[in-house]
DNA sequence: AGCTATTACTTGACATGGTGAATGAAATGC
DNA sequence: GCATTTCATTCACCATGTCAAGTAATAGCT
């Protein structure tokens, strides 16, 4: 692009702040469901023709949504017109934030990856880590307009929310973060919790897009879940949910680090994984891919483990489809790679422990890179800024 | 038969139906949170003042609601002049149906019951039931105008539903029951799973009034789970949602019906118990207050059964915390009587289950008769005419 | 080809629900 | 008695959505 840094000749694509809660209903439905003609996208948002000839006015005079050519038509009638959304047309930026690291991306509306980076973390200290953030976005966005930033991070995050409430991780409390990044760079900021922007991620434009009822359960060295339910990620009242990781498996089972014997940490963070196959071979550094490499030699002690890591892994599946009726589950994380040798153990536990009544889910393994995280953030922005929202009134 | 909706001698107040949704959500928030001023109002609704001027006009006009006096404010302003909504002046009828009983009750709607009555089913014909239904209906419908009826029914049944589908106890699949007593009563009809309804008269009027978090734990027969998230009763894609009768509590324990070892269902059913109490003394006909009569006498297989059954509680009751963040477990059902020997080990079990970082939640025990899954369906009524309707465009 | 049924889209009049700004009303605190 | 604070109203105006009616484009049938 010809432009230099913060120069006028950017393209100018109107803020997706600036269209009504119609037009963002139009565009979060055409984002989810690739190109809808007008009669279409009428069913699916219950609303009359009428509307959605006037809704989708604008959008067409401002380029962001097209007419496409009319499909073959199986149908009777007259063909309708596509409307075809330009994504590429607005850019996000999401951060994804842990204790000594941060991963950034840039991604388009529709949550595809444009650029990213990652920097390691010097100091927690707050000025310190917002410089950090704040070098990371300018970068990302230069010569771009960027319309909101999500960032993601451990702890007690609601799902839009604006501070970040003790995380221990990195030793703050009642930080007012995305006030922060929104003076420093000028972008509407918007935080998350880390399960919950993964899962967004996954929801919008991953294995689960498209879905409405859905969980994201992530092994690595901790256990993470997401629930979707509606369309929207579930963040509780005060952002604690999912908090599965000391669920009991079973009376009997090793120890985790809290003391609880046989609970699902003890089965499937990469730590326990690698104690329970290294300890019985005098080994204490071994890692995940030597433990699969063990296993694929027909070791007896890391296939029992990861039998009892499948196990364990179906019995959680099956309590969640049990309680909220999920007909999908997603398996991520960069633990994931246990499940070459846990996916037996892990079906037969899910179907033993699944209600006679509950229809089976489908489960899927989503393998996927670390910047995962970051452009799970991303598609948070994304959500936030096209959220229908509930109080528009805000007092003087 | 026809209704008696024609007669002229009723008070005519006009139908909840005939209000905007803007109404409907004003009467809402004064049926769950009392008098409230038009101030306040505001702020809960989202709304600007000026809205709720406009919105309770009509409302005062109608007399639906009337303006009470300022009570003693402690603010420093002018006090605000309290809407009191006239709750009485709208009936409702709710009905638990039963594979042999039907009971049915008249409450306002904020769920005062008024008139209640049962009747044995001879035959699950659907006709004879309709016959039946109808009969009770009419029958506490007399000189009354009846805004909306209910039907709470076991099955896979969504929050608000016109079909009942696959119910194994009436042996009905696909039958359009909503629509068959609508024609036959002429009163508006919804149906809802029984273990929503009950949860949706918990969370409208009952202990967890104006809470919009909680979960309705109920044991007897068979055990039941209700969920609300949000203010909303969560009924799933499917209405199947709360299957949480056979999760695995431990390895080892008795078996269920289904061959299941250890799991809720073989702790907590009534039967379970009686049978796991009276079995040792070599009596089978022993109902729950022999049962617990024995625990008084400090009977140790019933004292060590009934702290079986308040383990398996906590459990559950940890696991619902966990995975969704919720600040309240209400628990009912008419096997209830056994928590009198089984809440410590209860309160043990959710404790040592809790996830650390998970706030403990508030557990609360709500003895009721059987009409309150009734009046939980008048509930589910009320709620379904007061709902902001999602998608209010049906095409011609 | 021409007709009919079917589906898609547009138009304009109208209703509803919401806002902002200005104003008035009723209490407390000094 | 007066400033302050909070509550409520009024009016002009906007956004969204409906209805009814009409136009447009296709497939299938005769």
């Amino acid at each position: 692009m010809l432009g230099v840094q913060g120069s006028p000749d950017i393209v100018d694509s109107p803020s997706l702040t600036a269209l009504g809660p119609a037009a963002r209903g139009v565009v979060r439905a055409l984002l989810l469901g690739g190109p809808l003609t007008r009669a279409e996208l009428a069913r699916r948002l219950g609303l009359s023709p009428a509307s959605l000839t006037k809704t989708a006015r604008p959008l067409l005079v401002s380029g962001l949504v097209s007419e496409g050519i009319a499909l073959v038509s199986e149908q009777r009638g007259r063909p309708g017109a596509p409307l075809v959304l330009d994504a590429a047309r607005h850019q996000f930026i999401g951060v994804k934030l842990t204790a000594d690291e941060i991963f950034a991306v840039r991604a388009d509306a529709r949550g595809r990856v444009e650029a990213g980076q990652s920097a390691q973390i010097e100091s927690a200290e707050i000025p310190a880590v917002l410089a950090d953030i704040v070098a990371m976005v300018n970068e990302l966005g230069r010569d771009q307009r960027i319309q909101a930033l999500g960032i993601g991070l451990a702890g007690e995050q609601t799902r839009f929310d604006d501070t970040v409430r003790r995380n221990n991780y990195l030793g703050w409390d009642q930080v007012p973060l995305a006030h922060l990044v929104e003076e420093a760079t000028g972008i509407p900021t918007v935080l998350s919790g880390d399960a919950r922007a993964l899962t967004a991620g996954v929801q919008w434009s991953g294995p689960g897009k498209g879905m409405s009822e859905l969980a994201v359960l992530t092994v690595g060295v901790g256990i993470g879940l997401g629930i979707v339910l509606e369309d929207k990620v579930l963040s509780g009242p005060n952002g604690l949910v999912g908090m599965i990781g000391h669920h009991r498996i079973s009376d009997s089972g090793p120890l985790c680090d809290l003391g609880h014997r046989g609970c699902a940490s003890s089965y499937l963070t990469t730590a326990a994984i690698t104690a329970a196959i290294g300890v019985p071979h005098g080994r204490v550094d071994i890692d995940l891919a030597q433990g699969c490499a063990l296993a694929a030699e027909g070791d007896p002690v890391a296939l029992r483990v990861f039998a009892d890591a499948g196990r364990a892994l179906g019995v959680i599946i099956a309590q969640l489809v049990n309680i909220l009726g999920l007909p999908a589950v997603i398996l991520a994380g960069d633990g994931l790679e246990l499940l070459t040798y846990a996916e037996d153990s892990m079906q037969a536990a899910l179907a033993e422990h699944l209600d006679p009544v509950a229809r089976h889910p489908k489960v899927v393994a989503f393998t996927s890179g670390f910047d995962e995280w970051a452009r799970g953030a991303a598609v948070v922005a994304c959500q936030w800024l096209l959220d229908p929202p509930r109080h528009r009134y805000t007092r003087p």
